[in-house]
RNA sequence: CGCGGGAUAGAGCAGCCUGGUAGCUCGUUUGGCUCAUAACCAAAAGGUCGUUGGUUCAAAUCCAACUCCCGCAACCA
């Protein structure tokens, strides 16, 4: 049994959950359950991202405090985590007084590789942010949500000398010793490392109020990604306890668009603290809807409670964790999603579960108890991410399961009385069917369950009144 | 010349590293079965593997050039 920390990018609390948070937390969740599954020890952290300028205008917007509209919002995403059966052991909240405390230790102890400095950039008074050069170009030097000129602004920032750690971080990436996943991802991470600039971690404290106050200087305040990022350690009790039990991570799961934080700004933190880097970054891609980038501005954003509404959980995770790929970009449609739903969900597993524990119970055949060894195709795929994968290889055994079912004909057996052969070829399938069922665990874990219930009971087996997966539901 | 990925049956993808009858899932058509959620099983049709050229006895696979699509390029899962 080993020690196993798993960590989920913390969302920014500035709206709903959507279905792209959902795909950091089924990751995480299937691999926190498959590690389960194989005897490890889990510890797994969920948490939410509060401070910085866009939750508290928003906020202000809405007439309520900041601290009420950060702590409603991060009730969303508990709710939705839950609702997403996720097997957390740990929930964070970067405004917890706890994390705010750390931060500044932590700050403390990176002040070596800290140094004030000043930002020079394009800024823009509506937005209230800077904006880099392409973006000005493209805009002609005006702000096109606010019509007006960018100004040339300065302001004290101070910043965390990445030149300290450069070295170390690229030596990490190449030796694997700091994995990044998918592969195809170390090269783009690598060139990006390459021409990474010093990295600003603070703003004026008129800029930026709602924050983590630096220490020493009362008109800075950290900027928001130095605070999130240390949450994955906070969380643990960084600085105040050993955290070596759990840390280095074995895994972090996070959006591709966030992988540069985690793969430079973060490695260079730890670096700092003379901490060691996590074991993997898993970068996942993103769900497009209909092909097309899942945006506001575009108006195409799907609800993922509206999602899970349709089907139910279990369809979506299941939709989610297989035809969304790990890695890549994949898309979602409403006909994908109940075409999966229909032919695999309900007709490949769903009948299979009802018409094999129909015949057993007519033929009054027992449940058993499963115990088998995994194998080591499924362990290799689940060990480096390959869900999809892994779900089609447990795809292949349902199918046989049907096939042997139409092969050796037990409505035949039993008419011709050949009741110990039946009773042994039911039997076999009742293994291979809890077999699936534990193969399933980790992506499925309700499906799992019933299939234990029905087909591991010591009594006659009996097919549940309502099939798992019923059709023409709404 | 910023970095990287991709182009294979109506759709989504694998195969390419380590050249040698082009494969999977869905959809379509036909047949079988009756235990089951009109579910299950089998078979068939459907591709000159983006374009052009090269290497080779042999190229989806190796090489070169080109065309088109897409991701990333400091706060967006």
């Amino acid at each position: 049994m080993s020690k196993v920390y798993i960590c989920t990018a913390i969302p920014y609390v500035n709206g709903d959950p959507h279905i792209g948070h959902a795909m950091d937390y089924l990751l995480a969740d299937t691999f926190a359950r498959f590690c389960r599954l194989n005897g490890d020890d889990v510890k797994f952290q969920v948490g939410t991202d509060e401070h910085g300028n866009k939750v508290f205008s928003t906020a202000l917007k809405k007439g309520v405090s900041v601290a009420e509209y950060a702590k409603q919002n991060s009730q969303k995403f508990l709710d939705f985590i839950q609702k997403l059966n996720i097997s957390y052991t740990d929930f964070i909240r970067t405004t917890d007084e706890g994390h705010v405390a750390r931060c500044q230790k932590i700050w403390q102890k990176l002040s070596p590789h800290i140094y004030a400095g000043n930002y020079d950039g394009w800024y823009c008074d509506g937005c209230e942010g800077f904006i880099t050069q392409k973006e000005y170009d493209e805009n002609h030097g005006i702000c096109p949500d606010h019509q007006k000129p960018y100004q040339r602004l300065t302001e004290k920032n101070y910043y965390l000398r990445i030149a300290d750690f450069r070295a170390d971080i690229a030596k990490a990436i190449e030796s694997d010793n700091f994995r990044i996943l998918p592969e195809f991802r170390k090269q783009e991470v690598l060139k990006l490392l390459e021409d990474t600039p010093d990295i600003s971690i603070s703003r004026p404290r008129g800029k930026l109020s709602w924050g983590v106050s630096v220490p020493g200087d009362d008109d800075q305040v950290m900027y928001v990604w130095l605070d999130a990022l240390s949450n994955y350690i906070t969380v643990l009790g960084y600085p105040d306890r050993d955290i070596s039990d759990f840390w280095p991570a074995t895994a972090q799961f996070v959006g591709k668009d966030i992988l540069r934080f985690h793969t430079i700004t973060w490695p260079a933190i730890l670096l700092g603290l003379g901490l060691p880097l996590p074991e993997n970054i898993v970068s996942h891609g993103h769900v497009l809807l209909n092909s097309k980038k899942m945006s506001k501005s575009l108006g195409n954003v799907v609800d993922p409670l509206e999602v899970i509404e349709h089907h139910g959980i279990e369809a979506f995770r299941y939709y989610f964790l297989r035809h969304i790929d790990t890695f890549t970009d994949s898309d979602f449609t409403w006909e994908k999603f109940d075409e999966a739903y229909n032919n695999e969900l309900a007709n490949d597993l769903g009948n299979l579960i009802q018409r094999l524990a129909t015949m057993c119970h007519k033929n009054d055949i027992h449940g058993q108890e499963l115990n088998i060894e995994l194998d080591e195709q499924y362990l290799s795929l689940m060990g480096s991410y390959e869900f999809s994968k892994a779900f089609d290889q447990i795809w292949l055994k349902i199918q046989q399961i049907n096939k042997n079912i139409d092969v050796s004909k037990p409505w035949e057996l039993a008419k011709s009385g050949d009741s110990e052969k039946l009773n042994t070829v039911l039997q076999e399938m009742v293994h291979n069917l809890l077999s699936v069922g534990k193969y399933l665990e980790p992506f499925l874990p309700d499906t799992a369950a019933k299939i234990e219930d029905i087909f591991g009971t010591q009594e006659t087996i009996t097919a549940p009144s309502e099939p798992l997966f019923p059709k023409n539901r709404q």
